[in-house]
DNA sequence: TAGATAATCGAATATGAATTTAATTATATC
DNA sequence: GATATAATTAAATTCATATTCGATTATCTA
């Protein structure tokens, strides 16, 4: 009866994949359906068949994102392992999959402000859907989320003693911060290696809290 | 002769902050020239009288935002404290100005994607006079100096012994990527001032890089 | 007051981009 | 092979926005 998708056609992860190259490179507003369908050589009306319209590929570019970056984070969390090796581990996987994962990484944490706004009041009379509007509420959810992660182990460090009694959300966001930074900066082939640059900035964070 | 500018007119200047405003909210490409004029109640036409184009405008305010923090960054560079009390004024007076200066400060640090983008090889068959491209490159130049004048002091403060002997760059474009996060999330009115998290966010720069 | 120029606007222009539509091609299953 | 459906496209539609132009208004200097 339906038929399967053949092989060599585009599939949505593929689409999604050039959505976040493109995204990175040229922002959300400026991105158009018109760059993400050459980069998978299709035209910009075939994306439609995938995606409902441009938001939705955008949006589900930055799940994808945020949900790779959590995956990694999440397990540290929960671990047995201290405080401040759970901190370690996580800057240093929050940043080494920014590096790896350019694409989707730098898409996730930046191109924000526009669906920020969005939030706050859609300001040209753009009709969104309910749908899109209950995803990018659950977008939002998520990075809360991934936030308060971090946040839980800061104060579990407190708590056992290994960290100073930072401002928490202060602490936080700036690790967080100069973490996505990274997004801003990186390009391949540079001086050092994701893994080299992820290790520093864990080094530095954990300098940054531990308890004197 | 000439006439001067009538005291009630909208000038430069009240354009460049409203511009601002409008660009920290909806992000470089979002922001219409419509929005802008609104903000001080002009037509967008009306805007062509006092910038040649939309890049033109939003470059100066990027211009603007920039050269304001160098203005509060430099001084302390050549002064004669030390590169502990530089650094944390530094990184104080950085996080301070974003959060007085909102507007500026935001649009000074964030919407430079399509900037940058322009730059790699301007994508869309963008028409860009050359006066542009100049101003662009000496705002990135711009960019350089404010990395370097942090730069600058931590090697110092290595040099002194104060600090640690951390990998520069990365260090250096941590701290400022911490500082320049500020601009995304605060908001006026929130539960500590601009001052407090300056004070916060210094204390972690400073504590991540004091040597042993 | 007159003349010159600044500041502004309304309307017209041009263009780029998202989205829709109807048609076409490919491939799975029967 | 027949057919239903997936995948794709070219072309048309719609709409927002940057920018231009000519006209109008305000205010300075002489």
């Amino acid at each position: 009866m339906a038929r399967k998708p053949a092989d060599q056609s585009v599939n949505r992860d593929t689409i999604l994949h050039a959505a976040a190259d493109v995204l990175r490179r040229n922002g959300y507003e400026a991105t158009t359906m018109k760059d993400i369908a050459s980069e998978v050589n299709l035209t910009a009306a075939s994306l439609y068949h995938h995606f409902r319209n441009k938001d939705d590929l955008l949006l589900a570019v930055l799940e994808g994102g945020l949900d790779l970056v959590i995956q990694k984070i999440e397990p540290i969390v929960n671990s047995d392992i201290s405080p401040t090796e759970k901190l370690r581990e996580m800057v240093r996987l929050h940043v080494l999959t920014l590096t790896h994962n350019t694409a989707v990484g730098a898409a996730m944490i930046f191109e924000i402000r526009p669906l920020m706004n969005l939030k706050a009041s859609g300001r040209n009379g753009s009709h969104h859907s309910d749908d899109f509007i209950v995803k990018r509420d659950a977008f939002f959810a998520q990075r809360e989320y991934f936030e308060i992660l971090f946040r839980r182990v800061v104060q579990e460090g407190i708590e056992k003693g290994e960290f100073r009694e930072v401002d928490i959300p202060i602490y936080t966001k700036s690790i967080i911060g100069a973490n996505n930074w990274v997004a801003v900066w990186y390009k391949e082939g540079g001086r050092l290696s994701g893994e080299a640059i992820a290790e520093l900035i864990a080094d530095g964070a954990i300098r940054a809290i531990k308890a004197d």
